[in-house]
Formats: C-alpha cells, sequence, structure tokens
DNA sequence: TTTTAATAGATAAAATTTTATCTATAACTT
DNA sequence: AAGTTATAGATAAAATTTTATCTATTAAAA
C-alpha cells in the first residue's frame, strides 16, 4: 500500500512521523529565540510528552547527525525538519467553499511556512463571491477552471458540503489540480495521480468521544 | 502504551479504526435516506475506497452480525457504529480562543450528533466579548474557571495560539475539564486523568506537502 | 589523566495494524 | 432440489510502527 516506487530512494517516512515533525519544530524554533544552540532526543521527548526513542527514531529519517552527550545541533536539526516538510518548496493553492471552515482556513496564518500559499477563494454563494477574506478573493465557483488552469494550480482545498464534494473534486482535477486537502466526511474518488488528504474534524470527535468514554 | 486497563472488557478498538468509522457513518445514512436495507462490506470499500477485509474487521468491533450472500441490516450497522461513537451519551463542551478557528468550529453543525454540545465560548479580546456566534455567547475568559465549573463541563475545546495554550489547558484542568480538544500546535501537559486529542493542521499539511512531493 | 554519565546510533524485539486465506453458510440460479 | 456464488466470520500471515536493548563515543567530572 505504501510502497515507495522505484524512484523513492529515501526510505519512506511513516505518516505518524510526519506528523510529529510540526510538534519538534515548534518546539525547537522556541528554543531557538531562546538562544539554546544544541538539543537532546531526552530533552525533546520530555517536554513534547512523547519517548526519547521514537524522537531519535523520527529524527534519524532526516539524515542529520547527533553527537553523544551533547544531542543535536539545533540550526541544522530545525533547517533539516523544514527541509523534509517541504517550507521551502513553494506551492500555490486554491480553497473551494468559503463558508465557516474555508473562511477560517483563510484567515490561518501558518500554511505558508509549510510551503503553502492560498492565492484565492471560490464560493457559489453571490454573498461571498467577489469579497475579499484576509486579502483574499473569493472568486464565483463558475471560474474554477479557467483561474486553476490558467495559474496552473496544483493544489486544491476542499471544505464544501459533502452533498458537492466529489463533483467539486471532479472540477478540480479536470482543471489540473494534483492534491486535494479534503475536509468533507468522505472518501472522495480521484485518478491515481492525484493525492487526496482526508481532514475530518467528525473523526477526531469520535476519537475524543470515545476516550471520554472511557473516563467514565 | 494503548494498554486497555482493567476496567476494559470490550477489547480496545485502534484509533485507525475509530477514525474510519465516521466515514461508514456518512456514507450508510446516505444509503438510509435512499431506502436501502441490506449493505455488504464489499459495497462500503468499493465506495469508500478502502479495503473489503478492513471494512469488514472495523464492522467486527461492533459485535453485530451480517448474512453471508446479503451483508449488513443497514438500521443495526447504523445505531451499532452511533451507539459506538457516543452519539446518544450528551456531552456539553466550551471552546476557549474565538478567533478564525474558533468560529469556525462553533459554526459547525455535526457535532452535536457526535454527542458534542457546544455551550459556550470564552476569549480575552472586549470586541468578541458578549457577541454571540452562531447562537453561542462568548464570556470573558475571566469568567472561564466559573462558569465551567459552575455547569460542570467536562470537555474543552482549545483553539488559542501556542502561547497561551498551556496556560489555558491549566486553567481548564483546575475548572474542572476531563477532555481537551487541542488544536494549538504543541502538546499540552495535564494530569494522567484527563485526555488529550490533538488536532493540528500543519501536520496535516505536512503530510500533504510531502506526498506533493513525491509528485514531482 | 582516568572515570563516569549522557546520549546518539545500531540492532533487535514487541506490539499493532493491515492484508490474505480459508471455511461455512445463506440465498440465488438452474 | 442441487449446484453455484457472494459474503460473513475465523484464522493466519505480512507489514508497519513502536519500544527496548546494546554499543560506542563524546564530554564532563574527579
Amino acid at each position: 500500500m505504501k510502497k515507495s516506487n522505484v524512484l523513492n530512494k529515501n526510505k519512506e517516512v511513516s505518516e505518524a512521523t510526519l506528523r510529529r515533525f510540526p510538534f519538534y519544530h515548534h518546539y525547537l524554533k522556541q528554543l531557538e529565540n531562546e538562544g539554546v544552540k544544541e538539543i537532546s532526543s531526552a530533552q525533546i521527548a520530555k517536554f513534547l510528552g512523547f519517548k526519547t526513542i521514537q524522537v531519535r527514531k523520527d529524527i534519524e529519517t532526516t539524515k542529520i547527525e547527533g553527537k553523544p552527550k551533547r544531542g543535536y545541533n539545533l540550526k541544522k536539526l530545525i533547517s533539516a525538519i523544514e527541509k523534509f516538510l517541504g517550507f521551502y518548496t513553494k506551492n500555490e493553492a486554491v480553497l473551494v467553499g468559503a463558508g465557516h471552515l474555508g473562511y477560517a482556513l483563510l484567515g490561518y496564518h501558518g500554511f505558508k511556512e509549510y510551503g503553502v500559499d492560498i492565492i484565492a477563494a471560490f464560493d457559489n454563494n453571490p454573498e461571498r463571491v467577489d469579497k475579499f477574506i484576509n486579502y483574499k478573493k473569493v472568486f464565483s465557483i463558475d471560474r474554477l477552471e479557467e483561474i486553476v488552469s490558467r495559474m496552473q494550480i496544483k493544489i486544491g482545498i476542499l471544505t464544501v458540503p459533502a452533498s458537492v464534494a466529489q463533483e467539486l473534486a471532479d472540477r478540480m482535477v479536470n482543471a489540473g489540480i494534483k492534491a486535494i486537502w479534503n475536509f468533507a466526511p468522505l472518501k472522495i474518488n480521484v485518478p491515481s495521480d492525484v493525492v487526496v488528504q482526508n481532514e475530518n474534524l467528525a473523526s477526531s470527535l469520535a476519537v475524543l468521544s470515545q476516550k471520554i468514554k472511557s473516563l467514565n
């Protein structure tokens, strides 16, 4: 399933590991501000509540080296993580569905440093069209194909109701989108050369809700 | 780590499985509207893009039984999932940090059916205080402890900047909160009897961003 | 200078999760 | 009524992820 293809000479990194990197990154940047120069896996683990071995394993994937008794060079570690997370690759994205959640995402600062820059939004609600949200223009959904293909946007963020998610995913794909961040609570079908990342708040809530049950 | 304690006689269900249930649920409800009476794991898998075995294994955890050649009774399956996800347990929650993301979550319909009902929000920004967002009042953060403890709220949704996340988590815990849904990009430290569910949009973006790299 | 402690890195084991295979059975077809 | 097929359920295997243990090395302490 997650087999690396022939082109990937780098060993595939697990999604779980990937998801921990932003936590490391955030903490390390904080330390950098405090003037710290070196950091050990033990300290990171202690602060973030992970196991030291796990932190060490994760760091191993970045291929940077540490020193016994000292740990890792902070700057090197940060830039290794940033490189890994694609901070330096610029990716422009469009957002489809400027409702509550879309609005929140448009206002979210911090995607840009992950290499993703939302340059425009689309919606079918005339009250939203032609307005600006956080300096980003909301276009009519009619212009999706035109703008996406003309600007050669490869990433689409899908924050529409489930009922129209597949339809809009199809339109995105036809316009040339190659990666979809899907917030609708269903799996969308796309060609195999398009990647989809599902983000399901309901799923998270399900997990929380389950955890709560065990408290009673 | 995820060992079941002595009280849990039910076999622990993995988080991955749990996260798939809302997808199943959404699809099954759709089928129910269409008048479908029975559904097989193969059909579910095909529609959602999972493997049939996985779907069957997941359904197995709900302990409901299917019939060879027919599949599962749709209504029974839906209610088993709903019971499992805690749809019938009422949990009241407060949201701390009524910024962009908090605003979006306050406007999100669909938490309620997962048993979680946001009854109030808190913020330190005077411009937001005493306003209503989606019929939910935003209180001054000063009143957090008073209201949470008086109303015996057990769930807190944390949508504040990272810099104040720990502080507010502490305040929540002191006021009696037992479960925190944390949207700040760092791990928060809480006593062992409090559960934390981290939701890190940056992490998701990291995953997407990594997937995109493999496209080039 | 020698000893000690902390820690990275390597290797191995354990746990978990996913996927495959096999078996029995219910319902459909002929 | 007999044969066939789809599918659940059970068992087993494979893959992945996490955790543990061991070894070597660096730097600090004595």
